[in-house]
DNA sequence: ACAGACCTTGACGCGTTCCTGACGCGGGCG
DNA sequence: CGCCCGCGTCAGGAACGCGTCAAGGTCTGT
């Protein structure tokens, strides 16, 4: 989960953007002043943080200032003041964004998610990762290993596993996974279904005669238990 | 000097933009519809593209994901249309920045800016160095050694290692080398990652029969392994 | 104009993957 | 009790993807 420090003095606003934010799950730090701010990011670096300029203790161009000596975490400006000089200084001063009150909380949240996303493009991106106490798949880098060797699957194999894995604990029909994998209308090649399961259980499951993770549910289906 | 893609149907607004930004010293390539700005960003990839949503061959979004299916440069998007809705849809496409039509030049200028840094920001995880225990990758001044003797690689060898060394340890389909090194539309011709990778493996691993650093998985795609 | 480096393109051999059919087994049903 | 359907297993042939090599074409610097 990405963390979010909201520096705003307003209460009300504060309080908005908080339960907005984690509504959409992200962990959000609030803080009512400049000096509070700095200090959070310090102990605990968040994500991305959001700063209005109109501070009660300083200036929030200090704020980024004081954050840009040491961070190039994403920043995003609230501010009530529409003038074009304040723009400049303040995306200048190192923002990455500026939002001018009053501002929808959709398009507020759209623009964090490019700011982190612009953000998060070199991060090594521990993707959606299967584990279960035999073996360890990792879907976005196409990895497997069963109890900490690497295991090679073929592109069918780990397009099967996808489409079962993604939805774990539920029972998927048979034509569903065949239409998924080998594209509608190829629904009735059963076959296809019992070859491949058996040859990823040989690579995955202990003992590929009694399966624990791919299950067959007879006449219905197949299932992935996590 | 950047290099700027302005994407504007406009003639005036697209001759303001131009001026004003080659008076700030960048390298200007003015475009008038969204099938020009895609060959102009194949051809000589920009630094920043300013898109219009209102475009008059293709909408502007399709841009925008034309882009993205290959490319990370930042992307401002102007809009006539002022709507929240409008605003999320251009952001989550991949756009970096929305600005509403009519809007300050100062301002604008400020906003290209501020994405030009965040993209200059070196990638945290991956320095520009990259070292294995065999051969060491300078990126930034494409300098190469394998066991301390210097080895050249050709301009199109370097971009194929950085689009992949740029994931350390995640599969990369050919299809998308193929559409970073050599552009959209190139995603069939895997005969090239074929030749380059032999010409790169012969050059930095120890031996290129059997490469340990970058790998092939088949029918899947390539990894380079630290 | 020439030589060299670089990029593109095609052909060939090899290993792996995919598809297909056949066989055996076990449970449900008449 | 015997039949039939669904599932798991196995093996062989076709098709595909990959590595390798070599030749032609383009561009650059001399």
């Amino acid at each position: 989960m990405q963390r979010l420090l909201i520096v705003e003095d307003e209460p009300a606003l504060r309080r908005a953007l908080t339960i907005n934010l984690r509504a959409r799950s992200y962990e959000v730090v609030p803080v009512g002043d400049g000096a509070a701010a700095l200090r959070a990011a310090a102990t605990s670096p968040p994500d991305l943080v959001v700063v209005d300029l109109g501070l009660p203790d300083m200036d929030g161009i200090e704020v980024i200032a004081g954050l840009r000596g040491w961070s190039t975490v994403p920043i995003i400006v609230l501010s009530a003041r529409d003038s074009q000089a304040e723009k400049v200084r303040a995306l200048d001063a190192g923002a990455d964004d500026y939002v001018t009150k009053p501002f929808g909380m959709d398009e507020f949240v759209a623009r964090v998610r490019a700011a982190l996303r612009r953000a998060d493009i070199p991060q090594l991106s521990t993707g959606p990762v299967v584990t279960t106490p035999e073996f360890t798949l990792d879907l976005a880098s196409k990895r497997a290993q069963r109890e900490g060797v690497e295991v090679k699957l073929t592109p069918t194999e780990w397009h099967l596993v996808e489409a079962l894995v993604r939805h774990p604990g539920m029972l998927v029909a048979g034509t569903q996974l065949l239409a998924e994998v080998w594209g509608p209308g190829f629904e009735k090649e059963t076959n296809y279904l019992r070859v491949y399961f058996a040859q990823i259980r040989r690579k995955l499951e202990a003992d590929p005669s009694q399966p624990r993770h791919f299950v067959t549910e007879p006449g219905l289906g197949y299932r992935f238990e996590p």
